[in-house]
DNA sequence: CTGAAAGCGCTTACAG
DNA sequence: CTGAAAGCGCTTACAG
């Protein structure tokens, strides 16, 4: 029953007998205090002893006596969602290169934050907190529990915390519009984010303020949630309720799936009778029907970002917002295209009647009317390479 | 420059003060140390003492102590892969239900795989290790630092080891198999991963063995990456090579995807000319043209196992590897069907030349065939209800 | 410039 | 049945 502690470890006072010092020396070479005067030999000895002795300081006995954890948490709303997943890749990568360890908390539930709070906080586990999961009314906010600890907020904008670290969404969201009008389309929609949730109506909002300085319509906006059936059914809304609609710009990447379902379900093509821009890119987006143009952000980046400016603050810097800006590229495929004339006349006309024109061949790539997009040719190309990693089953 | 500490921490001594009585008692009544002999009033007395003074053990300072740190680490090979996610996720939920804490490493190259450990395990910050990142000739299986420290095994089966972890991969692929035999098909065909990745193993030959029992041709392998780009390729070679294949089960959703974009490409209608079958489900599965029959399995208890099995360890249980078995379902949409008379014969004269039949609707769906599988029935209802959890950008 | 000593917050034999 | 004390492995003033 009794777990055996590791047999005998190397102990400071090991390496420091072994070279000739007293704890106190081996403590400050080892750690690199610059006050410590010693001999550069010394000091070699000191490292070399460690190093044979294959000494590795004891993590809580460190935090203990008052020296850093050196580890961090992650709090995270949902590991299986993929845009959290690369933010999770990029904090964690950096968090390694910069000498920390992560712990992990997925946020799902208010009460599950509590006691995260309580087991990776309050016990002298981490020193700081990424915290990817907050919406408005989450508890940490409230509980004021926060003040006493340093953490930034990723992906998320929390007013007047100083702590935000983000992509630029209204930045991105404004590059969506800009290139679908570019593309012609001044009658838009957009699948929004539940209400409560801030990268959406920060998204949201970037899009609506672009089209009002362009001078066009208003794109009308669909909240829905962040899923495949939330995609689904937002286009159906958009589509329904703004029949006039060439373009719709979805805020997740899985809204954008159940959108392009959606669309073949009404029988509209894509891009001819309506052009589907995603945000956010996946490998997947390549192999759908039509292949997905999205935009594609630097979200590792984000999460590497995010760990930078929590250390930055456990080193004492005051905490400021820094906004990852001017990444967003559109990865242009096969689900956008340019305006064509008789679109704008289109309108209802299409609605639910489904398209009875013969087309030459019902295979695949068939159904596209403009610019038949080779997806062949999509899918090996991008126009921008998204560096690929080793997946492992 | 220095970061403060919590101002002023509740200890031991305060709560042990509070309640009137010393820190021995208070430590071993809130431990629950069942040889304490304190009168009922006693132990009440002490533990509302530590709640109203918001006491919460350093946890560095037990560890010290000779106590349990309660912290597990997760050694993952990709986190953005959805598998490892949904693992990820249960080994995270029971563990925070066992009362431990998860650090998280992404070992993704193997000189990280060192480092890690050196801060998991070396730096006692962890009791034990969940690994999902074995491969063979892993750095920490060869090392041999594994000996010193308790682990398992996640969808993983390292050979007598008695510490695997895993769903049944062999009776996963035995239950495709049948399937696929039972609409009728005869030559199937299997794409499989890189040949040193054990899961892709065991489900290959899995699949391989059932087909030997049922006395037809043995299923066509074809290895490739985990990733759509392999699945399109392995689709490729797999009906290039064998032309006769009416049936195609594929290692990951991924493959399966690239390998419905292969099957496409090369005039197959799905599932008229060739069913697909993909291992692992997904939502987006069922919005894929055609949708997606896949098999369920059960990842997230998967990660709850590995922890139980871990703990076990911990409180001294020999290893034992633990199977979850009769677990995997089929979930069938529109990707699958009954083989008909003619496929049989279609053979090679299908490959490239593009099928000219012209069939009635061009849109969406119109291209089954067999058994017009309604794709929006199959969206709502598959056989079997997966548990939908609230995502949150 | 270096060493002896106190102390971080806990647990656990061991005395009483 | 309960309390005093040692000790876990480190860091860091503080003396010398």
């Amino acid at each position: 029953m009794e777990p055996s502690p590791p047999p005998t470890r190397t102990r400071l006072i090991d390496v420091a007998n072994a070279a000739g010092v007293t704890k106190s020396v081996a403590s400050r070479a080892l750690n690199g205090d610059s006050t410590l005067n010693v001999r550069k030999e010394t000091r070699v000895r000191i490292f070399e002893a460690a190093s044979t002795l294959g000494y590795e300081p004891h993590a809580g006995a460190k935090a203990l006596a008052g020296s850093r954890t050196r580890a961090l948490a992650l709090l995270l709303p949902d590991l299986t969602n993929a845009v959290y997943a690369r933010i999770a890749r990029g904090a964690y990568q950096q968090a390694r290169e910069r000498g920390f360890v992560v712990l992990l908390a997925e946020d799902t539930e208010d009460s599950r934050a509590q006691s995260d709070y309580t087991d990776l906080v309050g016990a002298g586990r981490v020193e700081g907190l990424l915290i990817a999961s907050a919406r408005e009314g989450h508890p940490l906010l409230e509980s004021g529990r926060l003040d006493k600890v340093p953490h930034v907020f990723v992906n998320r904008s929390v007013a007047e915390s100083n702590r935000n670290v983000s992509v630029d969404l209204m930045g991105a969201s404004s590059t969506a519009f800009r290139y679908l009008y570019e593309l012609g389309h001044r009658n838009m929609g957009h699948i929004s984010g539940p209400g409560d949730l801030m990268p959406a109506r920060e998204r949201e909002h970037g899009f609506l303020e672009e089209a009002k300085s362009a001078g066009v319509a208003v794109p009308a906006v669909a909240r829905a949630a962040y899923s495949e059936a939330g995609g689904y059914e937002g286009a159906q809304q958009l589509m329904s309720e703004n029949p006039e609609i060439t373009a719709i710009y979805a805020g997740t990447f899985s809204q954008s799936v159940g959108a392009l379902s959606a669309l073949h379900a009404l029988g509209k093509r894509i891009p001819a009778d309506v052009s589907l821009l995603s945000y956010d890119d996946l490998p997947i987006a390549a192999y759908l029907e039509p292949p997905l143009t999205t935009m594609a952000l630097p979200l590792q980046e984000l999460g590497g970002a995010a760990v930078d400016a929590l250390i930055d603050q456990l080193h004492g810097a005051k905490p400021r917002d820094v906004i990852l800006a001017g990444q967003a590229a559109i990865i242009e495929r096969a689900s956008t295209g340019r305006l064509h004339t008789e679109q704008i006349h289109q309108g209802m006309g299409n609605i639910g009647s489904g398209t009875t024109d013969q087309r030459p061949d019902p295979i695949h790539d068939s159904r596209y009317a403009t610019e038949p997009p080779s997806s062949a040719l999509a899918r090996s190309r991008p126009k921008r390479t998204i560096k690929k990693r080793g997946s492992n089953d």
